[in-house]
DNA sequence: CCTACCGATCGGTAGG
DNA sequence: CCTACCGATCGGTAGG
């Protein structure tokens, strides 16, 4: 956000991890990366089009490409811009033992005021399961490192006797990260029907010895 | 499959549940729907498309649209024969108690050497939460559906004393079937990181007192 | 950022 | 079931 200049300094390069240049070209970026989460959320990767979302945020489609390079670097902008957003909103400074589930709790609370959000990673990760699929390493990756995340903090958690008897670590995180994902399909099927936070929060309580 | 005729009666106004009419003709639709079956899967809805489906089947689009309509009704029937030959694999007589929870068991270890069933059915219905598509009254009906009768199964279940204090037959419902959906993104992800029956076997028995 | 344009592909219909 | 065709739409590029 600093060192502007009138001119963006190739800005087609940025995938994500760049930041925009210019003052404006920086708030046009940031539109269109909200606008296409919520298209690819809606009609999936290939059922989104750079049209639609350009014409959203009142530019042509080829202004479009001239903050993206093309159709895939946008969705996988879009994917690290969430997930630099989420990281700044739950500072993952705290990543000790439970403090893990509170965050993903606390996650699952705000993500039901944010439709569109939870809509896109359902979508997009179910579609990336296909080998071709331009996120598909992106979330191969991201489940790995969830996992383990996740793995850690019940292997911390147990250290300190505060798990259940013969709780494995590992498949109790596979469990916790399948029931999350599950959650927001019936979730977004009938919103009414579940309480997110509240469902994860008694599972992960079904766990622990300990309160969370 | 009785009552064959060399010319077909409509068949194109079937959708899934009316049977074929004639031998050849039967063939190809089943041909057709195994097919679409697999595409659906790995390109979801949209990304599917009649020519490439009509192709793998050696016919022409049109030819296709012969069997079936348009493409929104050969979505349907896809998911409908789906239904139909789960229901008659795993003869859906036995429904009372505990035999629902061995019955997705048994069907998760099936499906683990299935890998199209289970794209078909992780991607569309991820797409069908955006209401305009054309499976999400499907997959709304379906949900309430299977979560009703996991919910019986557990009231069966608690009422012969076989769960653990304080289950909520409905929570629990819908957390195994959560549970459920999230496993096959991961194990479509990576297949050797997650045994779904093995996993879905352990957390059922983490709500009952009996054993499965 | 724009207009103009490209080749490719889409679902569906006409008419056999 | 087929060929031939329709209008619509797609991602991306040329050239400013």
């Amino acid at each position: 956000m600093t060192g502007d200049t009138q001119h963006p300094i190739d800005p087609a390069s940025s995938t994500g991890t760049g930041t925009a240049v210019t003052r404006k070209g920086s708030k046009t970026r940031t539109l269109i990366l909200r606008t296409a989460m919520t298209q690819f959320g809606e009609q999936g990767y290939r059922g989104a089009s750079l049209r639609d979302i350009a014409a959203r945020c009142r530019i042509s489609h080829p202004g479009l490409l001239y903050h993206f390079p093309n159709k895939e670097a946008l969705l996988l902008a879009v994917l690290a811009h969430r997930d630099a957003v989420d990281r700044a909103e739950h500072s993952i400074a705290d990543d000790a033992g439970l403090d893990v589930f509170r965050r993903f709790v606390r996650s699952a609370a705000v993500n039901q005021g944010r439709r569109g959000i939870v809509e896109l990673f359902v979508v997009v990760s179910a579609e990336s399961t296909s080998v071709e699929h331009p996120a598909h390493q992106f979330f191969q990756l991201r489940y790995a490192r969830i996992v383990d995340e996740v793995t850690q903090a019940y292997t911390v958690a147990q250290a300190a006797g505060e798990t259940v008897d013969g709780l494995e670590p590992r498949v109790a995180a596979q469990q916790f990260i399948a029931l999350m994902d599950g959650l927001q399909i019936q979730w977004l099927l009938d919103t009414t029907a579940v309480d997110m936070p509240s469902v994860l929060r008694s599972h992960i309580e079904s766990t622990l010895t300990a309160t969370l």
